[in-house]
DNA sequence: GTCCTGGAGT
DNA sequence: ACTCCGGGAC
């Protein structure tokens, strides 16, 4: 009901960096490019995003991977965190957490004292839990209940600077303008389907690399700044 | 040794 | 807005 941020006027209509046929390249990519054997895709409840987006705060997926199946299997709930916490602390720690292990307790303690041991899905409930930022909160509405987000993270961040061309810090996340430039991304400038959302992340890490972006295998090479340059450059200039 | 990543404290 | 956190990859 009260939607309306003190921003005076503001909406600009952020122009969509991605017109339909490029997002529709992007969703054909996804189908055979796409991350999907993730655990944490297959059995997408709030609380599982949750604990996985938590997890992969600081470490890689590949090391989560092997280690997500059986924390879920060991903690399927706030409840049995909070029952076996130094279970769970030195199960996390494996992973390089450590404080973020601690904090995640908090978080589950909150979770049965004020949302009957249930990840809500209102943004605010979200942000109030201890170690749950905006990144966290937009990825457990997206991806565990399925509403449309803007996820911005730095690999989001990274997609919306190359393929517009303009440079944007990643530890300004919080502001206004790497905000919009992220939601830019987004068909039509909207916020993205769980799927969209999944492909673009996917896009980021295995093409739109931060060290050597692989822009031949890129579906949007063609509307993309830095691939458009690249490209073009290799064209009279190939070889070394 | 240096960088990486999102949240929180300052 | 800036800085720290903590382990791993390189």
């Amino acid at each position: 009901m009260k939607k309306s941020r003190e921003g005076r006027t503001a909406p600009e209509g952020e122009s969509p960096l991605l017109s339909r046929e490029y997002w529709a390249a992007i969703r054909v990519w996804y189908k055979s490019g796409g991350r999907h054997h993730l655990p944490w895709r297959q059995n997408a409840t709030p609380w599982n995003i949750m604990l996985a987006e938590t997890l992969l705060h600081r470490t890689r997926a590949d090391a989560i991977q092997v280690l997500y199946p059986r924390i879920t299997e060991e903690f399927p709930g706030p409840a049995a965190i909070v029952k076996r916490e130094s279970e769970w602390l030195e199960m996390s720690r494996s992973a390089g957490l450590t404080w973020r292990a601690v904090t995640f307790v908090s978080a589950c303690k909150e979770l049965l004292a004020q949302h009957g041991g249930l990840v809500p899905s209102e943004r605010e409930a979200l942000l109030a839990l201890p170690g749950v930022g905006h990144y966290i909160a937009s990825a457990v509405r997206c991806f565990g209940f399925g509403i449309p987000e803007v996820i911005v993270d730095s690999n989001t961040i990274r997609l919306s600077s190359r393929i517009s061309g303009r440079a944007l810090v990643a530890s300004r996340h919080r502001s206004r303008e790497v905000q919009k430039a992220v939601a830019s991304l987004g068909e039509v400038g909207r916020p993205s389907s769980p799927a969209d959302n999944y492909a673009l992340l996917d896009l980021a890490t295995k093409v739109c690399r931060i060290t050597k972006p692989d822009h031949w295998g890129c579906p949007i090479r063609a509307t993309c700044a830095t691939g458009k340059h690249v490209i073009a450059g290799s064209a009279s200039t190939s070889a070394t």
